[in-house]
DNA sequence: CTAAGGACCTGTCGGC
DNA sequence: TGCCGACAGGTCCTTA
């Protein structure tokens, strides 16, 4: 479910419900999410303040005195805040309970996302290799142009590379390089440097205007507040395969790429 | 080192 | 209506 702008909403959203909270109890219902959540985890953090709530990548980072509690909401998560007392159901895997008496409810049917820990002072070692922040000064034309030089995969697998540039998953992927009018397949280092330095901004401007939105809506993604995204009414090319292109009327196609959907114009992108 | 594929898990949808 | 396979927003890990 979540791609960038959706973690992004979701921390926007539950950041001022949860930030100088007190945790009187952190509850596991169901510890086996992609890795296990840490046994000690709620002896870390219950009767402790949460300091602040920020992103990264796509991670959201809990921040208490002797370090962060680290959640992903990997495909199917999503976290709300709810009163206190609300019934759980079959896929509400965990709760931070807070003095206000509302609490902090992960709900993940496929438990691709995880719930960890990284004390003060140490980097969890799946934040340690992370690239740059796609809306960052640091996601350059040069960047990315020394990032594909030689690389002959193709260029949506390489942006959706978290040690490329984080935050680029596979919605935001297809629009980007439509906007660009690069073939998803095309090798990374067989494209020109302007052309590169198009996709840079495509995919700032894309991510960028789906925050601005909310987020997509796919299904039943909702943020933080219970509202959902509009973002979905706006995307040229994800689901589209063999509609007709915005652009030029004829139909898009349709291929696997990395086994996963890749949705492209034949005659816009090149 | 790069690139490609499998793995994790549940729900939903389309076809027969 | 029921069953079965294909597919879904992510990304780590293994294999070549």
């Amino acid at each position: 479910m979540p791609e960038l702008p959706e973690v992004e909403t979701t921390c926007r959203g539950i950041a001022p419900h949860v930030e100088h909270q007190r945790v009187t109890r952190l509850e596991v219902r169901q510890p086996r999410l992609r890795w296990p959540i840490p046994e000690q985890l709620a002896h870390w953090v219950e009767g402790d303040e949460v300091q602040r709530v920020e992103r990264r990548a796509k991670y959201l980072l809990l921040s208490f005195s002797r370090g962060q509690m680290i959640v992903h909401l990997g495909m199917s998560g999503s976290l709300r805040i709810l009163p206190q007392g609300t019934v759980p159901g079959k896929h509400d895997h965990v709760d931070l309970v807070l003095a206000s008496g509302q609490l902090l409810r992960l709900t993940d049917p496929r438990r691709f996302g995880a719930v960890l820990w990284q004390e003060n002072g140490t980097e969890h070692s799946l934040l340690a290799h992370l690239g740059p922040e796609p809306l960052s000064e640091e996601f350059s034309a040069e960047y990315l142009q020394t990032a594909c030089k030689g690389r002959r995969t193709a260029i949506k697998a390489l942006i959706m590379n978290a040690q490329v540039v984080v935050g680029v998953g596979n919605i935001y992927a297809n629009e980007a390089l439509y906007r660009a009018g690069i073939d998803p397949r095309r090798a990374a280092g067989r494209i020109s440097a302007e052309r590169l330095s198009v996709l840079v901004e495509t995919i700032k401007t894309v991510l960028a205007a789906a925050i601005e939105q909310g987020g997509t809506t796919l299904r039943d993604f909702v943020g933080g507040d219970g509202k959902p995204g509009y973002f979905k009414q706006v995307l040229d090319v994800y689901g589209r395969g063999g509609e007709p292109c915005h652009g030029c009327g004829e139909l898009l196609a349709e291929v696997r790429l990395g086994q996963r959907s890749t949705v492209f114009c034949r005659h816009c992108q090149r």
